[in-house]
This record gives structure tokens, sequence and C-alpha cells, in this order.
DNA sequence: CTGTCATTTCGTCGTGCGACGAAATATAGC
DNA sequence: GCTATATTTCGTCGCACGACGAAATGACAG
């Protein structure tokens, strides 16, 4: 039961759910999901570990950067199912789909030019 | 996305979840999810009221004695087959367990006779 | 109409969570 | 080894949430 509470709580915040979506097409960087979810790299960081203890997400380092990706195995037989039937709703939501629309956008800068617009003073 | 995430965060509660396990075999009184759950009335109470909120439960008024029972309709697609998921998943659990022999001695006594032991003094 | 009883609403208290900035950590490039 | 840079950890703040008891509401029983 805790397994399952962990997935649902981590579930039930919005930047999370928007985070996880944004993963549907393949791995992240951290400043990319901080460029698209437009908080603190801290806030980002600490959503990321949650999604991270509940398995609902793997992570890998590659050098100086992070990249998360959605995870492949979960804790409860459940989760997998459910996040494709939330992924499914969510699809046609406003948010979601202006968050598709930004990630192209980010996806298509090179990520030290991401960096320097996210850590430097303009 | 207001939908899902009112669902999500209804659901994110253990003892919320609980609930909603104990209402899978039928509508429930009140009184019988306040000793099932050993919660205070108010706090069952408001619980409810966010279950009902987020149309996973619906309710009906007999005489003194308020029934929920799991909702039929859904706000969102996902609704009713995560609901199903989640059931199938923590039917196993001990809590779980425990609560539906525990729901079993409490629909056997008549609710008059739970009222009484549950809100008179012994 | 009045009293009783089941449930909800209200007010309060402590805890947990999401936000941030500052400091710490880790890696790449010089 | 330094320095710059990407990410995490830590400390703090404000707010939302879950718990309760007391008071309010609504329905039946007399």
């Amino acid at each position: 039961m805790q397994d399952t509470m962990d997935e649902l709580k981590a579930l039930a915040d919005e930047t999370r759910l928007r985070a996880l979506c944004a993963l549907r097409n393949g791995e992240l960087c951290v400043c990319q999901l901080i460029a698209l979810l437009d908080l603190s790299p801290s806030t980002v960081s600490k959503h990321l570990s949650i999604l991270r203890s509940a398995r609902l997400v793997e992570s890998r380092k590659d050098g100086r950067w992070m990249y998360y990706r959605l995870a492949t195995r979960f804790r409860t037989r459940a989760a997998g199912k459910v996040l494709a039937l939330l992924f499914a709703d969510l699809e046609d939501t406003p948010r979601i789909g202006d968050d598709r629309k930004q990630l192209k956008r980010i996806c298509s800068e090179s990520m030290e030019t991401l960096c320097r617009r996210l850590f430097c003073k303009p």
C-alpha cells in the first residue's frame, strides 16, 4: 500500500504531471525541464527527486548533464497502466498542449545555449 | 486538467483510498465508514466531501442516514479504469484485507446498534 | 413543537508541501 | 589544480491539509 501511496502522492501535483507528460517522447535534461516548467532549478530538482523516489522516473548522468526518463518497471502493477490512462486524458488539455509546443522550441536549441539563457544575466 | 488533478488529489490519501475500497461492494452509511476508519465523524465527513467534490462517490440521503457509493460516471475518461487498477493492486495489501474483515463485522450489526456504540458513552 | 440523533460545518492546531535563494557537490575545460 | 557550470541539498517561508471538538443543520419520534 505504501508503494501505491507514494505513486499517487507523486502524481497528485500539476507540475509533476507536466514533467511526466514531457518525458513521454524520451528523456530530457534537467535544464530542459527547468525551461519548460519555468520554476527555479532547486524546485524542479525536488520534484524530480520525488518522482524518482516513487520510481516513476529514472535518471542517468552524462557529464555535466543529468537526464531523466520515464521508468520502464514500476513498483506496483497499476502504475504503468495508470500513467498511460492519465497521458491519454491529458493529451487534449490546453496546458499539456502548450507544453508540447514549448518543448519543441526548447529541444531545438542546443543545451549550451539553453543553459546560458537560464543561468546567466541578460 | 483540473478534473484530473481533483481526482488525483482525492486519491492521494490513505484514508480516502480505504473508504473507496470499502465502497466496492456497495453503498455504506457514514456511520459504518466512521466505524471502519476509526476517525472522528467530522473528519470522515470531510474526507467524503472531498471524494464527492472530485465526483468519485455519490451520496443519497435516506431519513437520518446518509449513504455513499462509488460514482458510476466520472469527470475524466481515466477515472473509472484507474480506480479498477488501484482496487486490483490494493486487494492484496494487509490494510485493505483487514478493512474487509472489519467491514463484514460492521455490516452484520444493525445501524441503530452501531450508532449507539459510536456516539454514546459506554 | 420539542427532543434526539446522524451528519455537516466551522474554527483551530499541528504538520507537510511547494516555492525560493544560498550553499554544497560534481564535472568539464583550461 | 583552478574555474566555470549544472544539479542537488539545505534552510526558510507561507499555505494547504488532516485531525479534532463544538456548534449548526436536518430528519424522525413522541
